[in-house]
DNA sequence: AATCGTATTATGGCGTACCAGATACTGTAG
DNA sequence: CTACAGTATCTGGTACGCCATAATACGATT
């Protein structure tokens, strides 16, 4: 009996402790806007709110906070993290760098399978689109880049982009709405699956950083709009 | 009275939280090899050991974990975190693609500042070699670095290879120690150095890739040698 | 003797109560 | 109306207790 059966019988627990059921809670409400940056995260309230011990309380927002999403003035508590523009430059500019260097990766494999997932994951990018459909915009093109990056075994690599992206969660949301984004985006995409698909790796790396610097741009826009007002 | 002033005379406390403190212990114990990966971490024993409450333990657990250092199996508790050859090649893939950013866009600044800044590090890191002392190599080797980023204001980038940084450390003290690396280290450090002087942004980028895939080599042999043992 | 079931122990997960120190708020006295 | 004192609020931190689970040891039964 080999891999694929064992698990196939394997009995699945749930698994998931309070405190990860929790910290889910917590870093959705975070990120799709419940609760805003800057909002103070009073403890025993979010105890109350999510039906556990502070001690689950206290434990979820330690790990938020060394993922960015929550910052903790000293005697004054933990609040939302406030993204500032620089910062976010940064977190684009860094995509574009991992993002790039999983796109030369694949291109160089030259495997047809690969092409094949990620059209697949723009094909239902656009399908979004057409439906107008954004948190599903969102989660697919999480899994174009998911793919790009696991179809080399990159998933260090995965896990970083992943955890900057969630601070820059709402800024996506928001650019992705823009105008003409839901033509150019998967026409930028289509060109990273093009080059990969001709194994021409310079060609993958420049479309992928081409493609988050749009972002970038669109993203610097919004928020420089936004932030005097705040 | 404006700024300045108003902090000189700013009574400074320590500031960092008893969970801080126990943060950097436990996160130093492991890095240095106190604890060994694999080790359990038994929170009780913990407690004991670092003269804190379990709350506080719990918490720096949590961190460790979030940062990749603690690994948590089901029903069993914290481990320390194994390093496998696979990701410590992927930590090694990354720093290269960040830090060679970070080298292309000090190049383009053209600014005499940063190259001697650079060059003190590097003073510092043949010095520190020549005394022997392998720990100041670390340490200066990290100063080299930072001042990279952070003279381009890429501060998140530099989060980035901070927090992958850790989780090889105890690879990175072997490579250094190393046969002529004492040598070549330094070279291809000063290799980017040039590269930055001339205003070479895409000799930079190279310098700076080359330099960490003869650490990520080194790394690969040193840990193909010791993993079958294990 | 081998196996099966049970008791014990170790440990993590979670909750509660409490205290100290800092900060923000409020009401009162001058 | 202002200054000051008192109070409420909140986090940081501690201690302790309970429960669930996993592993181990031990004893009984066949």
């Amino acid at each position: 009996m080999s891999g694929a059966l064992k698990d196939a019988i394997r009995v699945e627990r749930p698994a998931k402790t309070l405190r990860e059921l929790a910290l889910d809670k917590v870093r959705e409400a975070i990120v799709n806007g419940y609760f805003r940056p800057g909002d103070r995260l009073v403890e025993r309230d979010l105890c109350a709110q999510l039906g556990v011990s502070r001690t689950v309380v206290r434990e979820v927002l330690r790990h938020l906070e060394s993922e960015g999403l929550v910052a903790n003035l000293p005697n004054k508590g933990p609040i939302v993290a406030q993204l500032d523009i620089e910062e976010a430059k940064q977190i684009y500019e860094i995509r574009g760098a991992l993002e790039g260097m999983a796109a030369r990766l694949c291109a160089e494999r030259r495997s047809p399978e690969i092409v094949a997932a990620l059209e697949e994951s723009l094909a239902g990018i656009r399908n979004s689109y057409r439906d107008n459909d954004m948190s599903a915009v969102l989660t697919n093109t999480s899994a174009f880049y998911h793919t790009l990056f696991t179809m080399v075994d990159r998933n260090v690599a995965w896990g970083v982009v992943n955890l900057l992206t969630v601070r820059i969660n709402h800024l996506r949301s928001m650019t992705i709405k823009t105008e003409r984004r839901g033509i150019e985006g998967p026409l930028q995409m289509s060109k990273i699956v093009d080059a990969i698909r001709r194994g021409d790796g310079e060609g993958a790396y420049r479309a992928a950083m081409d493609h988050v610097a749009a972002a970038s741009a669109i993203a610097e826009a919004v928020l420089s709009a936004k932030q005097p007002a705040d």
